[in-house]
RNA sequence: GGUCCCGUAGCUCAGCUGGAUAGAGCAUUUGCCUUCUAAGCAAAGGGUCCCAGGUUCGAGCCCUGGCGGGAUCACCA
């Protein structure tokens, strides 16, 4: 039984017994014991104090030794102005440790039958991936590695936006400007460029002719007009005085939709290049299909370097007009109302949301109905009794409307819906723009924190006899593990500031300090075994180990708490927690090789349980680093 | 303007869902490699936990009101 279990149950049965009240057992306040004071675990007794009608110090007394004589764990306590410090006995923890930790399937829960579909990642195809992808990918992955270790089945998916007008924009470009040498212009192949940045290449090419004419059009009496009319309506505008200037902003800012959809030659062209797709014309369909396959073997790429993958892809392409049986059917359930004009809308405002449209006056779908479409096909395809959607903060509002009408609509899986919503990802400069130009590309800083980690290795030169392959391994994990770290150790809902030359740090905080502690316990483990000792052998000497030393103490308090740190991250969908976890559990560690020594230990007893801590500990740590998508190297 | 999120050391972040003297890393200063990998360990300095009230035996955490930053309020996605 859990130990945190036992003592709530002590302490519920010595106030009862003390003074004769039943306490429920949300009311016991229980902390792991402060550093600085002697004890494992620590019962706040202020709470008691109205049951007993005592003083917290004789309350905690009382109680302490009662558990003392009641729970055989609990070995010794003692009292700090109300609060009770309990020590657990060495033979428990010696024992979780011999029998537990050590098992490579330590902090894995055992099946529990339930399923789970988390989307994450979920890009456009008009553009490779960025920083914040990045971050979407890895905040995702590492929450279906933390629900399959919690027992759940996990079913990774991402939903493609791969039709609409961005695609079309660079389709256009690249059929406009793209090089005719060769018989079907410039390709990834005859550029040599990797194909999803290619893509974006056009589309922003595109941009960058479609801001060649508008501006030309800026100088046209008709844009002058138009300017005039509509100056005075935004303040912004109005309130510069230098004509030029008010005009450029108003351009620049208010006016860029309008004259795309209304004047723009570009811009129609785009318009209907959609059309024609969406009329299902062969020669768009074929230019679209071979665009859009060049980007997913760019994203292919990117994803094998990030070490994820998906189980199922979803293509707005087929999707985009789900959803309207549904509207239909929330229409004769009541759930929506029809205007006069044939538009359906949502009234959301009992939930205190707004009134929100699903259907168009015209008949066609809007972003929601699709979700709601999707839904629906998902629960079809897998019925996931949750379902997870890692989509940045900006769409916070968007999913408590989807979430809502998929409740009023009594959707089965509607209870089990949840929007891990993250933060943006700032630069130290600021935001990143994609017209700046500041946008940090994914596949740029894979390769920047990969060529940092093999200037640090080469410096170290601890594998310099290694094969290149060897090498390029260890390398790998390394930049990886500094990026993912980095990454992961901040809290999903903050916004965060990255720092790529802080991505590229292996001291301190990092992903590598922690490979680090990992690498050192297995390499004494190693050690060991060439001494010749032997794992099943040594747990027997171990067993004679009892009186636990502070360091020893305070790793395998540590250990013990891994499968409820994951049990938490897993409630409250953050990895950070697990982030969090690692680094203290490597950190302690560190300091217990810098403070006892293992193969030279005083005794055989002490030598075989340290090194029973070592396994523990490289076995805990390459689990937990795995549920963060990050890899142990075996040296570095 | 309405709604939602954030505000902790110079910087980047924790703070176990209300408990003890608020913790790490980076940066600065200083010790420790003939001993298990120094990508390490130890030590020092560094705080109005945005502000003001309130609830409580007890508030960085909960409530109210401000201030600052961000997001969002489309028949866009």
């Amino acid at each position: 039984m859990n130990i945190t279990d036992l003592i709530q149950k002590g302490v519920i049965a010595g106030i009862k017994q003390l003074y004769g009240a039943d306490i429920a057992p949300e009311r016991i306040t229980m902390n792991i014991t402060r550093k600085e004071f002697e004890g494992d675990y620590t019962v706040v007794t202020f709470p008691f104090t109205k049951i007993a009608k005592k003083k917290p110090d004789e309350i905690a007394t009382e109680l302490g030794h009662f558990m003392v004589s009641n729970v055989a764990e609990i070995e010794k306590f003692n009292v700090v102005k109300g609060f009770l410090n309990l020590s657990i006995s060495p033979v428990f923890w010696k024992n979780f440790l011999l029998e537990t930790a050590g098992n490579p399937r330590f902090g894995q829960q055992e099946k529990n039958g339930r399923r789970v579909m988390i989307e994450f990642c979920s890009p456009n195809t008009n553009k490779p991936l960025h920083l914040g992808h990045v971050r979407n990918i890895l905040l995702g992955w590492s929450c279906s590695k933390i629900y399959e270790a919690a027992g759940f089945e996990v079913i990774k998916v991402q939903v493609i936006n791969d039709r609409g007008i961005a695609i079309c924009k660079s389709m256009l470009a690249w059929e406009k400007f793209a090089p005719k040498g060769q018989a079907e212009g410039a390709t990834p192949e005859s550029t040599g460029k990797k194909s999803d940045h290619f893509v974006g290449d056009y589309y922003v090419l595109f941009e960058k002719k479609f801001q060649e004419e508008y501006k030309a059009w800026q100088q046209s009496d008709i844009a002058d007009a138009i300017f005039q009319e509509k100056k005075g309506a935004i303040k912004e505008v109005s309130e510069i005085k230098a004509e030029a200037m008010a005009k450029a902003l108003f351009f620049k800012n208010f006016y860029k939709n309008t004259y795309f959809n209304e004047y723009s030659i570009l811009g129609k062209e785009a318009r209907e290049m959609l059309m024609k797709w969406e009329a299902k014309d062969p020669a768009t369909i074929a230019l679209w299909k071979k665009m859009n396959q060049w980007v997913y073997d760019g994203f292919e790429e990117t994803f094998k370097k990030l070490g994820v993958s998906f189980d199922k892809y979803y293509y707005e392409s087929e999707t985009y007009l789900l959803g309207k049986d549904a509207v239909e059917e929330g229409l004769e359930k009541g759930v929506f109302y029809k205007k006069e004009d044939g538009s359906v809308w949502a009234d959301l405002t009992g939930a205190k949301l707004d009134h929100k449209v699903v259907l168009r006056s015209d008949g066609t779908s809007v972003y929601i109905t699709q979700d709601i479409g999707t839904a629906q096909v998902r629960y079809k395809d897998f019925a996931p009794e949750k379902m997870v959607y890692v989509v940045a903060d900006e769409q916070d509002y968007h999913f408590k409307a989807l979430f809502e009408i998929l409740k009023r609509l009594g959707e089965p899986y509607a209870d089990g819906l949840y929007h891990l919503n993250y933060g943006m990802v700032d630069l130290p400069s600021g935001k990143m723009k994609s017209r700046e130009g500041t946008v940090v590309d994914a596949d740029d800083l894979i390769a920047e924190v990969i060529a940092e980690a093999t200037k640090e290795s080469e410096a170290r030169g601890e594998i310099s006899s290694f094969s290149e392959t060897e090498k390029a391994d260890i390398i790998q994990r390394v930049a990886l593990g500094a990026l993912k770290f980095q990454i992961i150790k901040v809290q999903p809902k903050k916004r965060m500031v990255f720092d790529p030359a802080e991505s590229v740090e292996m001291q301190g905080h990092t992903g590598p300090y922690v490979q680090y502690a990992n690498v050192r316990a297995n390499s004494i483990l190693k050690k060991a075994e060439a001494m010749g000792m032997k794992r099943p052998a040594w747990k027997e000497v171990a067993g004679a180990y009892v009186s636990l030393k502070k360091e020893e103490k305070d790793i395998v308090g540590l250990l013990y708490r891994f499968p409820e740190t994951i049990r938490f991250a897993a409630e409250t969908y953050d990895p950070s927690a697990i982030a969090a976890y690692c680094y203290d559990l490597a950190k302690n560690f560190s300091k217990l090789v810098a403070e006892l020594s293992i193969l030279k230990a005083e005794t055989e007893e002490a030598k075989a349980f340290r090194l029973e801590i070592c396994a523990a500990v490289s076995n805990t740590l390459t689990a937990g680093m795995g549920l963060l998508g990050i890899e142990m190297p075996e040296r570095m």
